[in-house]
DNA sequence: ATGGCAGGGCATCCCTGA
């Protein structure tokens, strides 16, 4: 079973690198960030025409989220956003594929440290850590993924001096991916060897890519059984070469057996 | 020290992203 994960930057403009990528990599999950398309112009045709089911839930010129799978989706547990947790964002879809809860999710940005956006994204990392801890309870085999919008320690980000306590590496941030591990789940690019210098999102600005400055930001994490069946882990850097590209790279996991 | 690119929207000399 292969799982991946995508911040495409608007559905719209990504749609035929999306369907490039579904029919070169076979996924049997993607989940998308930032479709940026109201639910009325999701395009579900399309991509049912490329074999895959689909959920989504999207929101006018910002954020919105969506969920591909091959087969085996279990839409009568999907959930939107989180749970409690009042939002008028579109950041988060769920549901069951194959007896793996997925979970993808678009992290707020936070803007600054000293934001409000920031106090928002303090928050909402908060709530979803409960919310996780109580998904943990009813499903073992979980995947959480998506862009996190934090870079989790220093080999994660190409600058770490003029990073340092900047927006995606703050303390405050790191500690909350630190608390999504406490809860038992893993990071699965580092159960492997990885070349140094992995990023997963460049600048468009200042040829980031052309040089290699970028930051991981984009992550899988999987709870105990999956890390058992969890055979590979990858960031794909083939879109980012495309003509008019995301500024993200997909990430994608293999798991052992059905 | 700053902004540099990209997408969306329909106002812009704008907002947000990361």
């Amino acid at each position: 079973m292969k799982i991946a994960t995508w911040n495409v930057n608007s559905l719209a403009v990504r749609l035929p690198q999306v369907l490039d990528w579904l029919a070169q990599e076979q996924p049997d999950v993607l989940v998308l960030q930032e479709t940026k398309l109201t639910d009325d112009k999701f395009p579900a045709d399309a991509l049912a025409d490329a074999g895959y089911q689909s959920l989504w839930f999207g929101q006018k010129t910002y954020n919105g989220v969506a969920l591909l799978a091959r087969k085996g989706l279990a839409v009568a547990d999907e959930v939107r956003n989180i749970p409690g947790f009042e939002d008028p964002q579109a950041r988060v879809i769920a549901a069951t594929v194959d007896g793996v809860r997925v979970i993808g999710a678009y992290f707020p940005n936070g803007q600054a440290p000293d934001s409000d956006k920031f106090t928002y994204k303090m928050a909402w990392l908060e709530a979803l850590n409960r919310w996780i801890a109580t998904e943990l309870q009813t499903h073992a085999s979980l995947a959480l993924l998506g862009d996190y919008n934090i870079a989790p320690e220093d080999r994660d980000v190409h600058d770490p001096v003029a990073w340092a306590g900047q927006i995606h590496c703050t303390p405050e941030e790191r500690a909350r991916f630190q608390a999504l591990q406490a809860l038992g789940l893993q990071d699965a690019f580092r159960l492997f060897e990885q070349p140094p210098r992995s990023w997963s999102w460049w600048d468009y600005r200042n040829l980031a890519f052309r040089k290699n400055q970028g930051l991981r930001i984009d992550h899988i994490l999987v709870s105990p059984p999956l890390v058992a069946r969890t055979t590979s882990c990858r960031i794909d850097k083939t879109p980012r070469k495309n003509e008019r590209p995301s500024d993200h790279a997909p990430v994608l996991i293999e798991l052992d057996g059905a």
